[in-house]
DNA sequence: CTAGTTGCAAAGAGTTTGCATGGCG
DNA sequence: CGCCATGCAAACTCTTTGCAACTAG
């Protein structure tokens, strides 16, 4: 793996963007004056996926793909809280997850998905802000 | 809103299919030999959805819209299982769904959107068939 | 009759890919 | 110099839309 100006770039936005929700048009609005060409960001992107180094999901009303970056703090085993107002998304808390996947398997005999499962709503800051 | 053959066949499909999430394609495949045209399937789906008896949502892994048959039983204010195995979908039982809420409220501050989230996992006729 | 629906084909949005060029090591 | 990455444009997938023909009421 080369190390390219491309690819450098690529790595800072995510490097500065860690808790977001992003998908690819948001990285070459993010870079348009660097001039990056879409496929390089695309194919940086599924490389990085195949690498473990991103999580991939989908967003309500949109067709586009997006991503987590994962870096170091490991995402597996987390279920994830995404707020719909400013893309931030984080672990939840690992006995509140807990006590929800034991809840559901109690009440519906459902075995949660960590990975799989993002739970959308207003975070902490986007409710202090609107007050 | 004409009655037409289209229409009749679509509206079937979703009768038989109400507790899973299907997207266009799916309707295509099962009326081909009816041989209707994806874009009155597509406008058909479009228009349910504006009048609220579809929930629109999306698969990980897949770019295709999803949709949900809402009927008489009322989605709103649900939280939603669905099966990553065989696409099963439910409502999660109001009690567990009030103690998640609280608990995610709790710990983290934040408040889930009950019709944006879908908690995704094996439902339990998968994990009674696997046994 | 006339307004809503359909089918077709073309246009869109987002993503992927083939191929020649160019830069890293 | 050899290989990988890039840029460009074409191809692809899924969905939407314009328009003329059709059909339910």
């Amino acid at each position: 793996m080369y190390k390219t100006k491309q690819r450098e770039l690529i790595m800072n936005y995510l490097n500065k963007h860690q808790d977001k929700l992003f998908c690819a048009e948001d990285i070459s609005l993010a870079l348009k004056n660097q001039n990056i060409s879409p496929s390089a960001v695309y194919r940086n992107l599924a490389e990085l996926k195949n690498m473990g180094k991103l999580r991939q999901t989908t967003q309500r009303g949109s067709r586009k793909i997006f991503y987590q970056f994962l870096d170091n703090n490991n995402c597996k085993g987390h279920i994830h809280l995404s707020c719909i107002n400013c893309g931030h998304t984080s672990h939840l808390d690992d006995s509140a997850a807990k006590l929800i996947t034991q809840k559901v398997k109690l009440a519906e005999n459902f075995d949660i998905d960590k990975d799989d499962t993002v739970i959308y709503g207003i975070c902490n800051n986007c409710k202090e802000k609107t007050k």
